[in-house]
RNA sequence: GCGUCCGUAGCUCAGCUGGAUAGAGCAACGGAUUUCUAAUCCGUAGGUCAGGGGUUCGAAUCCCUUCGGACGCGCCA
């Protein structure tokens, strides 16, 4: 099915060319007010600027030109020289046979075939449960890759933990130091030990992220002030890089505790990432030393105080010279920009990408784009693979300064789910008291959690937002309850059918052409139509919140129709059309909902 | 100092590559419920789009500038 705009683009381009000979864009766009009708060419009035000639009078000759009496009533020149198109009922109903035809993809065709995209988001780091600062990247890139997938992209997540370098060694350290009794561990390379035995050891001392995460910082604390301590930590960060097997044993166990937190979030989240999608700076460490040698070998990495550096053009530092991007420190050591350079090139060399999104934060975007241009001095990137950073603001709390907990820690994002789910179990409560226990927890958690992801959707990526509970899980306005309300709304209507004994799967079968008489029975029959184009501008810009704003007006416009048509109680002409717009508009926000944005829906609440 | 992003109704935010009289929700006010979930719908009121200049037939949108805010800028990630 292709999107009408698209159609009517094309229909105008034509005609344009038959009364001008120009091969112009028509500028098609949806109208923003409904008296100009559905669609409007914005085109005219440029061509005509362009071809020296009036644009009421072009817009006149486009209009004669200009066949499209099959999907609209005749168009209206209006304003300056604006065409404005308003879609017949008729076509509307073909267009929503065709959407009912295919449930699966409700009529949508893929855009794309099969580029391969790599999506590099959420990133979290070893030892560290994860916060409200990790929120944005894992679910705006958990979109992204929802909405590039349903486009036809082969989509390739990719979680680049933090598992490897300094601060792993400190865990690795503080682990052993914590595991094994000072006097076998005094060679701090464990090698008093057989390896099975540290292995068993570490299986007999079960321990929580959170308490590795506790033990890490204290370590931490004290390698500040302790030169003994700093000293030791150093021989353990040197003993893992080298890759001794104790040493191993412990930081794979560090990384098992870790990602198996993590993973408990992605599932509560809501199925983001798959455990291959896992590919940490470790994958990379290998890969480090050949990238800087390669840097160098090409002339392109030069050592400047020590440290290796590239000076890419364009970039300059706070006293105006060249910035450098270090790639290996003074004391051999490598940095992140070393292996984002690694991870880049393998995506390109070895993943096959065409297109690498990043998503990360907006304070990241000196970096990335220094790190593409050294990609791209280096030959690893070719001219028809695209480098995108996708940036977002941050999250900040009511008072507008970044969200914190009030003793200035970083907000858990367990804590801060498990009170959305807390609440909505509270709204559930006092609602709809009478439902069994089990259905009302699996409500608390869809409407909970699928509050705080659509309240990140629903704004705008690059601007910072307020959180706020009360408003994320308010029932009006666009936020999640409101739309799987609307969802369970439809749902119910369905239960009541067959209460009734009205058999709606054999009327809506039956079928064969839709009768849409009512405004409220159009507008909702429009706005179905126009998903398509949502999915593809969403996709395009890769910004989640014009899917919201769409559903959140497709919600609009059920409301307004159940108020306004019965349908259980319609008369025989109008109740099978009533069902179908019921049950393409349940298609609808369960597919943009559960599929694209992975919140779930529910049939009651 | 240089760079990036931002400033839209009392509050929280939309506004898609420039398009017609700038839109939602909350808060305020007025209506609608014997009927499929009122967790809803309909309506009223509310804006010098931070200020100024420019480009354009047309600017919240593009350019310049002032003010205000956030962030970044050599060995952390």
């Amino acid at each position: 099915m292709i999107r009408i705009i698209e159609i009517l683009s094309v229909r105008v381009r034509d005609a344009i060319k038959a009364a001008t000979g120009l091969d112009a864009d028509p500028l098609l766009r949806i109208s923003a007010d409904s008296r100009f009708g559905d669609y409007q060419a914005n085109g005219i009035m440029a061509i005509a600027k362009q071809a020296k000639s009036n644009p009421r009078a072009l817009a006149g000759q486009v209009v004669e030109k200009l066949d499209v009496a099959d999907l609209c009533e005749t168009p209206e020149i209006a304003g300056p020289g604006f065409i404005n198109f308003r879609l017949k009922p008729d076509f509307l109903a073909i267009r929503l046979m065709e959407v009912k035809s295919d449930s699966v993809r409700l009529g949508i065709s893929p855009t794309q075939n099969h580029t391969k995209v790599v999506v590099d988001f959420s990133g979290p780091n070893i030892a560290k449960q994860m916060h409200v600062g990790h929120l944005r990247s894992t679910i705006i890139g958990d979109a992204i890759c929802r909405l590039l997938e349903f486009e036809g992209y082969d989509v390739i997540p990719q979680n680049h933990i933090g598992d490897w370098g300094l601060q792993i060694g400190m865990v690795v350290h503080a682990m052993m130091a914590s595991t094994l009794e000072t006097k076998t561990w005094a060679g701090a390379s464990g090698a008093l030990l057989s390896i099975e035995e540290v292995h068993n050891r570490i299986e007999k001392s079960p321990i929580t992220l959170i308490e590795l995460e506790k033990m890490y910082k204290r370590l931490s604390e004290q390698e500040k002030t302790d030169e003994n301590l700093a000293e030791a930590v150093r021989n353990s960060v040197r003993h893992l890089q080298l890759k001794e097997p104790v040493f191993l044993a412990f930081w794979e166990n560090a990384r098992k505790i870790t990602l198996k937190t993590c993973f408990e979030l992605y599932d509560y989240l809501g199925g983001i990432f798959k455990l291959d999608d896992i590919r940490g700076e470790s994958f990379y460490a290998d890969r480090l030393a050949p990238v800087v040698q390669e840097l160098k070998d090409k002339g392109i990495a030069v050592e400047s105080d020590g440290a290796v550096c590239v000076f890419a053009p364009g970039f300059v530092s706070k006293e105006g010279n060249p910035l450098p991007l270090i790639v290996q420190k003074s004391d051999g050591a490598f940095l992140y920009a070393t292996t984002d350079l690694a991870a880049l090139k393998f995506r390109v060399q070895e993943l096959g990408a065409k297109k690498i999104i990043y998503v990360t934060d907006a304070r990241q975007e000196l970096h990335f784009k220094m790190v593409f241009a050294v990609a791209r001095m280096a030959g690893w990137v070719p001219e028809d693979v695209s480098l995108e950073h996708v940036t977002f603001g941050s999250v900040l709390g009511e008072d507008g300064k970044p969200f914190k907990t009030r003793s200035g820690e970083n907000v858990k994002l367990r804590d801060l789910l498990d009170e959305a789910v807390s609440r909505a179990k509270r709204v559930v409560e006092e609602k709809n008291p009478e439902l069994p226990e089990e259905k009302k927890n699996d409500i608390a958690a869809a409407v909970g959690i699928g509050a705080v992801k659509y309240a990140d959707y629903s704004n705008n990526r690059t601007s910072d937002y307020v959180f706020s509970f009360d408003r994320m899980l308010a029932m009006e306005g666009n936020t999640a309850p409101y739309m799987q309300y609307a969802y369970a709304r439809v749902k119910s209507i369905e239960r009541k059918a067959l209460e009734k004994g009205i058999n709606a799967s054999e009327e809506l079968a039956l079928i064969t052409n839709i009768t849409l008489t009512e405004p409220t029975e159009i507008e909702l029959a429009k706005t179905l139509c126009r998903y398509d184009e949502a999915i593809y501008s969403a996709a395009y810009d890769l910004r989640p919140n014009y899917l919201t704003a769409y559903l959140y007006d497709l919600a609009g416009k059920f409301s307004a129709f159940y108020t306004q048509c019965p349908v259980l109680t319609a008369g025989p002409e109008s109740r099978p059309s009533r069902l179908l717009l019921c049950d393409l508009t349940a298609k609808n926000i369960a597919h943009g909902l559960s599929n694209l944005l992975g919140i779930k829906v529910v049939e009651q609440m």
